[in-house]
This record gives C-alpha cells, structure tokens and sequence, in this order.
DNA sequence: CGAATATTTGACCGATGTCAAGGACCGTGG
DNA sequence: CCACGGTCCTTGACATCGGTCAAATATTCG
C-alpha cells in the first residue's frame, strides 16, 4: 500500500503551511472559506497527506482506523459485501467529502473505501476530533453538515434502488455521478469522464453485470453517454436527468474540514 | 392536524422542566447521561411538545420547517415518493432519533416524515442549532454521531435492497426493526408487535405488495414471525437475523438531544 | 504473445411484478 | 343490530424484467 507523508516536507508562508496554502478544495469556488482561525486549527487538525493508487483500499470494514480523511483528488466508492461475496456500493467519494467519520465515531467501520483513481487525501487524527467541536463550534456544525449531506444522497440512492426501473437507476447514477465531479472539481467545463467499470454500476445499482450493459447500451443509443475503454463519457447530463426524472440538489456553496 | 405544545403547563421543580424530568428517553438505560449544564441547555433548546396522531404527516418532502424534533415516543417513518406515486421508506424513527435535521441544515426537507402509532415529539427551533454547537460541543458532537449512525443504518438498507433475496431482505427488516424496537424502549421483554402493513414493508423492501405478501408467508411458516391484523409480531428475532445473514450493532449506550 | 480484465451477445430461466378477485376486519351511520 | 365502504390481507394465473450461463471479442499489461 503506497503510503507517502507530506508532512514534513511542508513549509511555513505566512503562517500557513503551503499544504493548506495550495488545497485544491480550498481554491475552489465550489466550497466555502475558512476564517483564520479555522484554518489555523484544520492545520493543526492536519496530519499529513496520503497518497493512494488506483484501487487501492484505504478503509476496510471491520477495522478501527486511527484516522479521518478529507479527499483531496481522485474518485472513490464506500462498499459493503456480503459473506458469499455479494457486494453493494454505497455511495462514490469525490473531494471535499470525509471518509472515515463513522469509524472515528463508533468502534469500527462498517464499510470499506477503495480508490478509482490515484488520490490524495488530508489525513487527520481522530482523537482530535472532539476538540474540534470544542475550539471551532463552527467546524462542528459543518461536520453535521456533511454527514447529513451524506445522508441525503443515500436517500436518494435508496429510492432508486428501491423504486426506480433498471434505466432510470442507470440514468439517475450517471447524472448523479456527473453532478458530484463537476462540483468538486474534478470536471471542468468538458464531457465528464466518469472512472467507473461496468461491475461498479452493477454493483452500485443492485443489478447484474450483463443486464447493466444492456441497460446502459439503451443509454448509449439514446445519446446520453459513451461507453470507452473502463470508463463512461457523459453527453448529456439534462437528458439523463429527464430519463431518470431526478434533479440534483441546487447548493451552491459547500463546506469541509 | 392535531397539535399540542405542552410547554405552557409545565412547572419547575428543581430548576428542572418537569417534561426534562420525565423524559422517557432519559429514563431509558439504553441512553448516555446528561451532564446538568447539558441538561440546562436542552431545556431551554426545548420549545414544547408536539403530539400526533398515527397516520399524521409530521414533516413534508419540500417544506422548510422552523423546527427540529426528537422522537419521545411511538414508531414513524421517513419516506419519499416519485412523480407517478412509487413510494420508498428510507428508514423508520424510534424514540431518542432526531427528525428535521436535513430540513434545518439545508434550505428544504428531501423526504417526508409519518406517524405510524401515536407519537409524542420533543420540539426545538431550529435557529439555535448552531448555539447548541457553540455553548456545548459534547451535544454537537453527539448530533455528528447520531446522524453518523442514521447513515449506518441507510449503508445496511442499501445493501439489503441492492444485493439480497426478498426473503432475505424482509428477515432483516423485521430482525432489524425489533432491535430498534427494544433498543429504543418501545418493546419490553415480551414478544415485540411492530406496527406496520405490508404495504409499508414492500414499500422498505421495493418489493411489490403481492410479492411481500408471498414472502411474508415464508417467515410465518418457518415459525419467525406471526402476522397480525395490522402489524408483525416477532417470534424469533436470532432466527430472522441467520436468514438474513445480518447483525444488528452491539451499541449499548446511545446519545440523544 | 499470453494472461487478466472488461465488454458484448444470445439463449434460457426464474424471481418478482401485474392483474384480478375474493375474504377478513374495522369503523361509521342508520 | 345491520349495512356499507374502506383497508388490509390472500391467492391464482400470467407476464416480464432482470438473472444466469456460456462463449466470443476487445483491450490492457507484462
């Protein structure tokens, strides 16, 4: 497992460690501002940085990690499996999001967190965290935030998989999956190129391989997206959204740790 | 809809609301202390009491509500519905659960709250959510762990719906609402009774009705439950979890506001 | 080139949905 | 007390969506 501390290679500019100074989240409009002494607790809050390849695991269910994280860059997914093998995908983890909160706050993680594509991660320490709510009340309010943030969007999974026909859950999946990289970042003004393997969106949609690829050939014909190599090129996000008769949600300014 | 605010009769004993005082939540074992600054702080966060009726709609999908609850008694369920009807129900809330965090966090509720018994709410406005985090950081961070555990349980429902069979999916809805059942005081030592059709198990489970109605069956004739006239008596929660390979958490002692 | 992983396709199967109808139970009004 | 309508539960026949199996075809990576 490719590990890399940054830490101590940072340096001091005005007080601020250059890390935080360059912090792809913090340069994005996207995201909201940190006062000074926000960001000087979140960089003492900071431990260092850590780098994954793609497909790296970084948190395994059952564990009890010593560590939060705040994604940086890349693309991610939380999953569960099954004792025979069954796996669900949760949810995708782009920049901005923590991972790690449930296993900082109970004993152990229940799910597991693996890399798309290479990522860098702010890592923090989570015997820490309490005083984070302690010094930064602030800071504390946005962790609510972002769990219930979380929450919503496993809602909104939920009454897909529930609920939704095999095309409208490919669509809504697509559109959703869009919707986060352009506003973390990770999309710029382009077609998103989503790093996804069909296996993903079965497994994140609960349906079988084949019958996903049937499905998103129906997507392709359409117009709606291209299929390349090991990833999926988004045409037209609208159009999705129609198939799917979903909308993402309209916030405009969003918070991290 | 019938509405009550109790707060008008309560009196003061001890410098302590008498409503504080006989909190059934406090009196349950299964819930942490609170400190007696915490406990002040809460009484004064608390606006009243909201009673409703089963059936009653607390909260709507859409809505902006100027108030947070927490369940005091009775069973409920948060829900969302699509365009054309199809109704899913993300999770259901037990005593000691917050509802309205989403609607006071972000502008508008994405989902809908129901009574499913009658139910007593405790009231808080939700303009001093922030206060709370500021005055006292441990109830702030026990609102990240509660909505931590919310998005725990939405990660075990989506791999339920996603990746396992009917009859798999309705042993852990009904192994895991007897847990919630017991844990949160609803249930004693007895057999639990929990008070749901089996429209609202297909609608959990995104299974038609017909089908959960065949499903159900399986479980009746294997001696796990009983199906009453309107609701699930559980004969045997330890044989529900083996069919469906969960396992409940094993947290014993939960937060609350 | 060969192995491993992804994608694609066709044939067939089975779990689950839909339709339809009947029965049980409840609350209400006469 | 009975009649009535409204839910809820139950059941059978049939339809279909999506799963399984199997095999072919890329594509990447050594």
């Amino acid at each position: 497992m490719p590990e890399e501390r940054a830490g101590q290679s940072e340096r001091l500019k005005n007080g601020i460690h250059t890390a935080c100074l360059v912090c792809p989240i913090r340069l994005n409009d996207h995201f909201r501002e940190f006062s000074p002494g926000e960001l000087e607790f979140v960089r003492s809050f900071r431990k260092g940085e850590f780098h994954a390849d793609a497909g790296t695991t970084i948190l395994v269910e059952g564990s009890h990690s010593a560590h939060l994280y705040t994604v940086l860059t890349g693309w991610g997914f939380r999953y569960k499996i099954l004792e025979d093998g069954r796996r669900q995908i949760l949810n995708y983890v782009v920049p901005g999001d923590m991972i790690g909160l449930q296993g900082a706050v109970f004993d152990e993680m229940a799910h597991s967190v693996e890399a798309l594509t290479p990522m860098r991660l702010c890592v923090f320490e989570r015997d820490r965290l309490l005083s984070l709510f302690e010094k930064h009340p602030g800071l504390g309010y946005d962790l609510t935030w972002i769990a219930s943030r979380e929450e919503s969007m496993l809602d909104d999974h939920l009454i897909s998989i529930g609920r939704r026909t095999a095309l409208e859950r490919a669509a809504y999946l697509l559109a959703f999956l869009d919707d986060r990289g352009r506003v973390s970042g990770l999309t710029g003004e382009d077609k998103a190129y989503l790093p996804i393997t069909q296996a993903h969106v079965a497994d994140t949609l609960g349906l079988s391989i084949v019958h996903t690829n049937k499905t998103l050939k129906k997507l392709v014909s359409r117009g709606l997206i291209r299929w390349l190599d090991r990833g999926c090129e988004i045409l037209d996000n609208f159009g999705l959204q129609e198939a799917a008769n979903w909308k993402p949600d309209g916030i405009t300014r969003r918070p991290f740790i």
